[in-house]
RNA sequence: GGCGAUAUAGCCAAGUGGUAAGGCACGAGUCUGCAAAACUCUGAUCCCCGGUUCGAAUCCGGGUGUCGCCUCCA
């Protein structure tokens, strides 16, 4: 079935079209690890991963880059300012080695909580500085990078057209209006490739022009060059790489070897909190700790983000998690009955389910879409073990971990509620109504649920 | 000032020319001593105005609202 993608760089739904037929190169630009990723960051690795389920659906084979930034991009704007890591690594009393470490650790328990696949290559910025350096050089000799006396510029001017990502004209640009323009530059939108770095910074390398360290556009571009070669089919990322680095990655790709990187360029769109910006100063910034602290499956999270397509802003809210939370009951119950039913179901059936799920993914990965389907399914009033199949199939995409049962009847239910609850059960037995209802009020005010069943009463934390 | 996105039931959200998917909530019902859970049923003509068309939420023009980016940011 044929794949369709939304271009950025050509503003179309695109049909997709690997390079090479059976293996499909991805890039993502990964975090910067200075401080905790929220799950803004967090739905930008979801809607990635779901990219890699359905490319894996539809049979290819990935190679899929991610790197880790574990050297700071600047603090403040046009290549001048502190840098993050160390600023952090200051305000942390840490190195920033440690600082790096402690984040990216954090990083994968969270892509591991959300069942989000790892990459294939995993890269550091500092490992690969010899790359970035050839880097450097050869566009230096390519002609499109020049030396100051503070860093290796690269001149957008020697381009034939900058800013086709997203749609800048150079020319309608006040340069300069909100950014001190570096007197030695010689376009204002020209950016810097390799910093030359003062006495005092702490991280810094050898190099053809002194103890330097990297612009922020660089290191994608070598990596992504070292192993997935000249051009590769997929270049994702956040919505707001695409202005400066994205188009810069664009701008030092074109100058080194006359190609754009990537063939397909996606970008995911932002989470807002109660229909705004995320921000500090808001005091909205959320983690998936935050989530998970509230005593929801971390993969509520994923579901929620199912709810929106990747393109569009998809509005946090804790209303929204708890519906989801239900939701996601709901479909891990469904998935239950299925496994558990014993009617009859034609292949015709199956097929028809399948087909509308493909498509759905297969149309720029429309999950909400593709959620109907899923949702058809758990619905089907036959149950059948073929749907459990099914559904288990799709849940390659979904990531949900459908078939592990939740494990809320796990936690620790106290010697006292226990003692209630079959106080309780025979206050039942003996149809003492009144006395059972005060009971139940009674657990309900220790903070637990009490439900009877045909097997007896069950119990849950609220 | 420039660039871009978006406006669909109480909320979240698909659908981009042929009489509005799905989820959550609400309400009703089945079940239950009652409740919970589960299951079933129930709701919108698609921001406004004008146009194209046999026919528009869907295309075009004009408004209005909301949001984002242009400075580090997923």
């Amino acid at each position: 079935m044929d794949i369709y993608l939304y271009n950025t760089l050509t503003k179309k739904k695109e049909q997709f079209i690997p390079l090479n037929p059976k293996e499909v190169k991805i890039y993502s630009c990964g975090p910067t690890v200075y401080k905790d990723a929220t799950i803004g960051n967090m739905r930008t690795n979801i809607f990635q991963d779901i990219l890699r389920r359905v490319l894996k659906y539809n049979g290819y084979k990935i190679k899929h880059v991610m790197n880790i930034t574990d050297v700071g991009h600047l603090v403040s704007d046009a290549d001048e300012g502190e840098d993050k890591m160390l600023k952090s690594a200051r305000e942390e009393n840490k190195t920033p080695q440690e600082i790096a470490e402690h984040y990216t650790k954090l990083f994968f328990e969270d892509l591991k909580s959300l069942n989000i696949e790892t990459p294939e290559i995993i890269c550091k910025a500092t490992e690969h500085i010899p790359e970035m350096i050839e880097y450097v050089k050869k566009l230096i000799e390519n002609g499109y990078a020049y030396e100051t006396s503070t860093a290796i510029y690269f001149d957008v001017s020697k381009l034939d057209k900058y800013g086709i990502l997203s749609g800048i004209n150079l020319e309608e640009q006040k340069a300069g209006a909100r950014v001190e323009v570096d007197k030695e530059k010689k376009n204002p939108y020209d950016f810097a490739l390799w910093i030359k770095a003062p006495q005092n910074h702490i991280m810094k390398w050898d190099s053809p022009w002194g103890k330097c360290y990297p612009g922020w556009h660089i290191e994608c571009s070598a990596m992504g060059q070292k192993y997935l070669g000249e051009q590769f089919d997929i270049h994702t990322g956040g919505i707001d790489l695409i202005p400066t680095h994205h188009e810069n990655e664009i701008a030092q790709s074109k100058g080194a070897c006359g190609k754009i990187p990537a063939r397909y360029w996606m970008h995911g769109e932002y989470l807002l909190i109660n229909g705004g910006k995320m921000s500090k100063s808001l005091g909205n910034v959320y983690l998936l700790k935050d989530i998970i602290q509230k005593g929801y499956n971390p993969l509520v999270y994923k579901l929620f983000s199912y709810s929106c397509h990747y393109r569009n802003k998809l509005n946090f809210t804790w209303e929204g998690i708890e519906a989801t939370s239900k939701s996601l009951e709901r479909l891990k119950d469904g998935y239950q009955k299925h496994l558990e039913g014993t009617d009859n179901v034609e292949e015709d059936v199956i097929n028809v389910y399948e087909e509308k799920f493909h498509k759905a993914i297969n149309d720029d990965l429309n999950m909400p879409l593709a959620m109907g389907t899923v949702w058809e399914v758990v619905r089907e009033t036959r149950k059948s073990p073929k749907f459990a199949q099914l559904l288990l199939k799709f849940d390659t995409v979904l990531g949900l971990k459908i078939d592990e049962k939740e494990e809320k009847n796990n936690t620790q239910i106290p010697e006292e509620i226990i003692k209630l609850a079959e106080k309780r059960q025979q206050a039942r037995q003996e149809k003492n109504w009144a006395e059972s209802d005060k009971i139940r009020e009674e657990i309900a005010q220790k903070g637990y649920t009490i439900e009877d069943t045909k097997d007896g009463y069950k119990l849950n934390k609220k």
